[in-house]
DNA sequence: CATAAACCTATCAGATAAATGGGTTATATC
DNA sequence: GATATAACCCATTTATCTGATAGGTTTATG
């Protein structure tokens, strides 16, 4: 499982925040009840949103959350990077990751460069913008 | 983290295995050695691809593991599939996953599709034949 | 001042990954 | 046939991570 639960509210959360966006802030108590999420779990991963201002946040009566962007600002890739503890296919690729002693004679150590790259782009080149799109479906996606 | 410990070692090994296939049947404890894993985590490794067919196995004094085929028919992909649960980026597109009731309105979910096949088609794009390629290095696999 | 809402810290339960341990069966060689 | 070798089988443990929960604090509005 390369994306957690996380991550996946993350975008269905920003989904929705997107179509909502002309309401201006919207409580996280509404957003929960929209797409089914524990309102307390939900609060967990805006939190990471919030802080890399991606979500801005305002307290108090009225208050809420909103998309600090446009849509079209945010890749699948931006969000995931935040909710996600690593987006690497394999363990060896991690960011802090003790340095493999065989990398220099791994076999398969390109072979999964590739595939985190593959990996990347694809998700670098979605953005919340799209997944909104009314016409969007299977088949969108280069499959 | 798509693929596990697990499903690296046995792509090791296997490569292991496809560079050392002149000599026959080799002893797990001979790769193990090599590679540098456990005896017996590697043999719980092991099973799973015996079992499938894609090892051989004899037991006995000479008798180890081989390849029951050549390097160029073992795609990634079909190694990933009996050493890991799951190769799918997400939970809702597992195999065994409860169909999820949000399916026909979720906005996300054509794109975990689309990223579902990105990765097996890479994964499927490359052999054993080509990890052990002695010119194989970065840059090699759509790079 | 009451209410609504974000914000903060800690904890817990369950699942999964990674590894270990101890045995049994088959094969070859002496 | 005895012995050594090596695959095969089953069960258990340990550690880590995910998913979720709980309770309290701060800030803004009317």
């Amino acid at each position: 499982m390369l994306v957690s639960t996380k991550g996946r509210y993350a975008l269905r959360v920003l989904a929705d925040m997107a179509e909502h966006r002309a309401e201006g802030y919207i409580p996280l108590k509404e957003i929960a009840r929209r797409q089914g999420i524990s309102e307390k779990y939900l609060e967990s991963i805006l939190k990471a949103l919030v802080k890399n201002g991606l979500l801005t946040g305002l307290r108090g009566k009225g208050g809420g959350y909103k998309l600090t962007y446009a849509p079209e600002q945010y890749t699948v890739w931006d969000v995931l990077r935040l909710t996600e503890d690593s987006l690497s296919p394999v363990a060896c690729l991690e960011d802090g990751a003790v340095p493999c002693q065989r990398a220099a004679v791994c076999p398969t150590l390109s072979m999964w460069q590739g595939l985190d790259k593959v990996i990347r782009d694809y998700l670098k080149g979605i953005t919340v913008a799209d997944l909104v799109r009314p016409e969007a479906g299977a088949g969108d996606y280069i499959i």
